[in-house]
DNA sequence: CTGCACGCCTGCCCGC
DNA sequence: TGCGGGCAGGCGTGCA
């Protein structure tokens, strides 16, 4: 589920209830999500003070005062709640409804002093690991990642010249974490259209002038997202448990056979698959 | 090297 | 109502 402004929502939402908490009680209730967790994960986080609370791309990154960070990847469906009580009576306390314990309740990092973070992800692909965190520039999943779109190193000029060295596809390019950092299927669709540029376009064929364009309609479209809490489709939840509402601001996304809401454009959104992802676009004034 | 299909897992929605 | 099929926001692997 989870793209950039779903993350980030996340990490704006858990920034001050965990910023200088330890880490109390650890419960896992499965060896691992998408891979294991790492060697000795519960002892390591015990008693861990939280002194910074980062995102990179699609990650979160929890520095801790031993030295390592905790990294959490949300996959397609995970969640990451702050909840309340104890912890002393483990993951049946909780200020949900009825005392009934949500099923996909993997971990849940209880807090001294008070409440605590539970991981919910019902199809399990997210992830979390533990390491040094003088490691974290070569971290495997992290040393290969783009610049961050909304961060100095992602302009126009950079946009275009990666995009001259690709024979793939203009949506495919987007979605090629090496490139940018954190854009998922929704919004790049929601950035080709704001572009006015068709995501079958090759993306060696995109302009300067294009690229220009692109960069400020990510950069726009993840901006707005963020301020809207997210996209709440099926799982997106803030760290409280509230709903984004960017989904009601969606151009093109999940509309299709709807009109396409650019003023002057009488087209109508499709919808098309490339490598597997459906691409919703206004073939009328995305070209 | 690039680009693409596939698998991982569960839930939900649609059509029958 | 029940059931099967298709679909879903990500990402690493493996293959051509």
């Amino acid at each position: 589920m989870p793209e950039l402004p779903e993350v980030e929502t996340v990490r704006r939402g858990l920034e001050p209830a965990l910023l200088g908490r330890r880490f109390g009680r650890v419960e896992l209730r499965r060896s691992g999500l998408r891979w294991p967790f790492p060697r000795g994960m519960r002892r390591r986080l015990s008693g861990a003070r939280v002194d910074r609370l980062r995102r990179r791309s699609k990650y979160l990154l929890f520095d801790l005062d031993t030295g390592e960070t905790l990294m959490a990847h949300l996959g397609m469906s995970g969640r990451l709640l702050l909840v309340g009580g104890s912890g002393r009576r483990g993951l049946a306390e909780f200020h949900r409804p009825a005392g009934v314990l949500p099923a996909h309740d993997h971990v849940a990092l209880w807090l001294e002093g008070g409440g605590g973070v539970v991981f919910n992800d019902a199809r399990r692909f997210g992830m979390m690991d533990l390491f040094p965190s003088s490691g974290e520039a070569s971290h495997r999943l992290l040393r290969g990642l783009g610049p961050e779109p909304l961060g100095n190193g992602f302009h126009g000029g950079y946009l275009f010249g990666r995009l001259s060295r690709s024979g793939a596809s203009v949506k495919a390019a987007l979605l090629d974490q090496r490139l940018v950092a954190g854009l998922g299927n929704i919004y790049a669709c929601e950035s080709l259209w704001r572009a006015g540029i068709s995501p079958l376009r090759v993306s060696r064929d995109v302009s300067a002038g294009e690229s220009e364009g692109l960069a400020g309609a990510i950069r726009g479209v993840l901006r707005e997202a963020i301020d809207a809490g997210g996209s709440s489709l099926r799982d997106h939840r803030r760290a409280d448990g509230g709903l984004g509402y960017f989904q009601h601001s969606f151009s093109v996304y999940g509309r299709e056979g709807g009109p396409c809401p650019r003023p002057g454009c009488a087209g109508s959104v499709s919808r098309l698959v490339q490598s597997g992802r459906s691409s919703f676009h206004c073939p009328s004034c995305q070209s």
